[in-house]
DNA sequence: GTGGCCTCTCTTTTT
DNA sequence: GAGAGGCCAC
């Protein structure tokens, strides 16, 4: 048993079943003496564990006021999940804490203090969407065209230097051309806009925050002296502000305790650096650095193979994972034909899986980008198994429901001039490119927002009589159903606005599949309204709270019931998962490692990654390639991917795709815009004269397959020899 | 002002 | 192949 004496009122307290589940270097880690720590954690090793045990070992062990502990994690779900488990440990309700992800506090405290970082009260969080939409308004403004200025690359530069914390009128002027100067005027201009409306867009709300503590001594000191604990977790993938932010906030009780893992770091992309936890020894100095290097997720072999893998990188701070449990059978690999054939033997496997008598959603597929989702989804359906995808389209993120954010936005700000911009016209009421040029033009000039500039026109009649009956009409509905909606409950309120604003109408009157869907995402928003429930000490009201909710947690905010499904995923949101079975699919050179990170340099991130999306399984792992895959409407043969190769031989159980393979490597297919019929088969046969868009015309001299991989080789007059995927879009009888 | 066609692009993703 | 944005005709 344990007990810790310590000062103060509490009375010492039993704190042995916080200590006497963990492995020494676990324990070593939660009761780790004041001070910086810095643990090196590897896969599976229970860095989660460590971190909570840590938080209720300060809280009871230590009588540490959850007041005064502040965690960070990489996701809200994470977050919730860690709250979930110390409330467990603790045997009681936890409050007072502040932990989330790192913008979900530093929102917080600019909403405490939005004068002492310069912001309007009612500042509004835009995401990366709303953020090129602005982005392309500052291109026109300069005149630029987007061909020469592409908007995602200036977004992703104004991003990287926020990031990095570098404001546009601190970047090193003078040398650098003319490309250079006016990518700063584009970020300088940004930065005006968006000061000028009141938006502030994800780095923003890092980067003001730390601004707000270098410059504002008296709030810095509060928050220093607040928090005396400081936990963070997946410290690997922190960028240069956040770690800063980090260093301000722990300046006075240097209780820093950091959790992470160099082998892990796969977001360097977005502008996470790994190079902070090398950094935090020579910043830190004596910090206490603890190692977990024993897994308790995955067999033997999983583990040696990918510790075999990753040892290919260099730059590593090194550690080696090990484990008590069996060795457990070998990695299956699969050599398929094609992404179909792929999926067939993924789904034939998960099948016998559940056959056996296991859970659906203990099996993963995972993958490199989320389109290869589309093929494993069609074969599940096919044969009738329920799954999840996750990512992709994310809930907060669909128009439909920005669409109806934007009226409740406008509902609780008029001025919200994104907001206006976005719905004035929507559903459709005549207010089109003209007459929105003659609001901005006004607003620019009298200085004010659209909704009062819209006013003013209608006021002195600035605009046409039509243009006129319609902002008015626009201006008068949002009047209405503020004065309708007033004192009604959330889950009221957005039902009435979706009702009255004709958005609902708007949605069930379009056809089509993906038209039903978007009803039932507005539907799904009402109750995601109703069920809101705001955070402690929040100092706003109920919408505006919803709102910024909304922002910060685009990813989830759909029910997350889901019942026994089998889980597919792309492998960056396999991070800090784990399943009995996992698939990781697409092992291609081009594609895992991908082709642009190839020609970025960052082919040690990819194999990162790898390793990532190895140690998430936990029994079997099964790793699958397409000698021929679908790419842009082309067929493409790859060679498999070189992490498959740096996986050791005897770990390795190879499975080989019965059937024929005619493809040669670097040949390319083509096919025509619809989808090929077997009809457009069964109308050539051996020795038919065929005319082909690209290729002229020719003979067939072979044939394979049936149905949409139905095959013909053909001898082109011009071109030679060809396989080509039999369509006639492009291929026709003479 | 609206709707339909054409062209272009196409990682990863949470906030 | 698929979606998004731009351009042009009603």
């Amino acid at each position: 048993m344990y007990a810790i004496g310590f000062p103060g009122y509490n009375q010492p307290m039993d704190i042995s079943h916080i200590l006497d589940p963990l492995n020494k270097a676990q324990r070593a880690a939660v009761a780790a003496p004041s001070g910086p720590s810095l643990v090196l954690a590897g896969a599976g090793s229970g860095k989660t564990r460590v971190l909570t045990h840590r938080i209720a070992y300060l809280v009871r062990g230590h009588g540490i006021s959850p007041h005064m502990i502040l965690g960070t994690t990489f996701t809200n779900k994470a977050a919730r999940e860690m709250h979930g488990r110390i409330e467990t440990l603790l045997q009681a309700p936890f409050h007072g804490m502040w932990l989330g992800t790192f913008h979900g506090l530093c929102h917080r405290i600019l909403r405490l203090h939005p004068e002492a970082a310069g912001l309007p009260e009612n500042f509004e969080i835009v995401d990366s969407d709303d953020q090129l939409r602005l982005i392309r308004r500052v291109l026109k403004n300069l005149d630029l065209d987007e061909k020469d200025w592409p908007p995602r690359q200036m977004q992703w530069m104004i991003n990287q230097h926020k990031d990095a914390s570098r404001r546009s009128a601190r970047l090193p002027s003078g040398h650098g051309g003319i490309w250079e100067k006016m990518l700063h005027r584009v970020y300088a201009d940004y930065e005006e806009v968006c000061q000028k409306s009141g938006l502030v867009d994800f780095a923003e709300i890092l980067l003001r925050t730390l601004e707000l503590f270098q410059n504002n001594q008296a709030i810095r000191e509060t928050y220093q002296q607040r928090f005396q604990h400081i936990l963070v977790d997946e410290f690997q993938d922190t960028n240069t502000v956040q770690y800063q932010w980090l260093q301000v906030l722990s300046a006075r009780h240097r209780n820093l305790f950091v959790v992470g893992d160099d082998d892990q770091s796969i977001y360097g992309w977005r502008g996470a650096k790994v190079e902070n936890i090398l950094s935090f020894e020579k910043d830190f100095p004596g910090a206490n650095v603890l190692r977990l290097e024993q897994n308790y997720r995955s067999t033997g072999t999983i583990l040696t193979a990918a510790n075999a893998v990753i040892a290919h990188n260099s730059g590593r701070l090194g550690k080696n994972l090990w484990t008590k449990g069996s060795e457990g059978s070998p990695i299956r690999l699969y050599d398929a034909h094609t992404e179909d054939d792929e999926a067939r033997f993924v789904v034939e496997q998960l099948r016998s899986w559940i056959r056996q008598g296991h859970r659906r959603d203990e099996a993963a597929v995972l993958y490199r980008s989320n389109a290869q989702s589309r093929v494993f989804e069609q074969e599940l359906v096919r044969q009738d198994i329920p799954y999840r995808v996750y990512g992709g389209l994310r809930f907060y993120e669909r128009a439909e429901i920005k669409n109806a954010l934007a009226y409740l936005r406008l509902l609780s700000n008029r001025d919200s001039n994104h907001s206006f911009e976005r719905v004035v016209n929507l559903p459709a009421r005549g207010i089109g490119d003209k007459t929105m040029g003659i609001i901005l033009e006004h607003a620019r000039l009298k200085q004010v927002s659209m909704w009062q500039a819209g006013a003013e026109l209608i006021a002195e009649r600035g605009i046409s009589p039509r243009a006129l009956a319609a902002l008015s009409g626009f201006q008068n509905l949002i009047m209405q159903m503020a004065e309708d909606t007033a004192g009604l409950g959330l889950g009221e309120l957005t039902g009435h606005v979706l009702k009255q604003s004709g958005l609902f109408a708007h949605h069930k009157n379009e056809r089509g599949e993906l038209a039903r869907g978007r009803v039932e995402n507005l539907q799904e928003l009402v109750s995601a309204a109703e069920n809101f429930v705001r955070e402690e000490n929040e100092t706003q009201d109920d919408l505006s709270a919803f709102l910024d909710s909304a922002a910060l947690q685009a990813g989830e905010g759909q029910s997350e019931e889901w019942e026994d499904c089998v889980q597919l995923m792309s492998l960056h949101s396999a991070k800090g998962l784990e399943f009995p079975l996992v698939f990781i699919c697409g092992m291609e050179e081009g594609r895992f490692p991908n082709q642009k990170s190839l020609e970025e340099g960052s082919l040690e991130e990819e194999r990162r990654l790898c390793y990532v999306g190895m140690t998430r399984a936990m029994q079997q792992l099964v790793m699958s390639r397409a000698r021929r895959r679908w790419q842009y409407g082309q067929s493409h043969v790859n060679p498999a991917s070189r992490f498959l190769a740096e996986i050791p031989g005897e770990y390795v159980e190879r499975i080989r795709s019965p059937g024929w393979d005619g493809a040669e490597s670097g040949e390319v297919l083509f096919r025509g815009g619809t989808p090929p019929q077997t009809a457009g088969f069964d109308g050539i046969r051996l020795g038919h004269q065929v005319r082909h868009r690209k290729f002229g015309a020719g003979t067939v001299v072979g044939m394979e397959g049936q149905g949409i991989h139905a095959r013909v080789q053909v001898h082109f007059a011009d071109a030679g020899m060809k396989w080509l995927i039999c369509s006639y879009a492009n291929l026709e009888p003479i």
